[in-house]
DNA sequence: ATCGTGACAAGGC
DNA sequence: AGCCTTGCCACGA
């Protein structure tokens, strides 16, 4: 449980990430673009990192680096757990990478307009 | 308040 | 074509 609001931030991008749909995924620098704060790349994951402690839990597992990386599978307890979670949902993943990524990359900007 | 760090991104060598 | 360095912004101690 977390105080009465959250770093608005960590916030947004729980969710923006929460709005991917299924089978989808999206890059941490999509996410940082979509909130204003393209510079914050790296914000975005961190806040994914965080995420596991959010509520409702966060489909962190459909967050991937620009080029479709499962950068952060090590996050989810088990390095395996990111990539059945994504196969799971008819995402393809070979070497910790996502296939044809760029079919599957899902624009946040899309409903930035909350 | 300061320092260090981080699931990234882009440019340079 | 691949590896390395720098930039960015917000969070934790």
């Amino acid at each position: 449980m977390k105080a009465n609001n959250e770093t608005n931030f960590f916030e947004w991008v729980y969710e923006i990430v929460r709005q991917i749909p299924e089978g989808r995924v999206t890059s941490y620098g999509a996410i940082a673009r979509a909130l204003g704060t393209a510079g914050s790349s790296r914000m975005v994951g961190y806040a994914m990192r965080a995420a596991h402690r959010a509520n409702p839990p966060i489909p962190a597992h459909r967050v991937v680096n620009r080029i479709g990386v499962l950068s952060g599978k090590m996050a989810f307890g088990s390095p395996s757990l990111m990539q059945q979670l994504l196969e799971n949902e008819g995402v393809e993943v070979v070497d910790d990478k996502v296939v044809n990524f760029s079919a599957v990359f899902w624009d946040p900007q899309e409903v930035i307009s909350l």
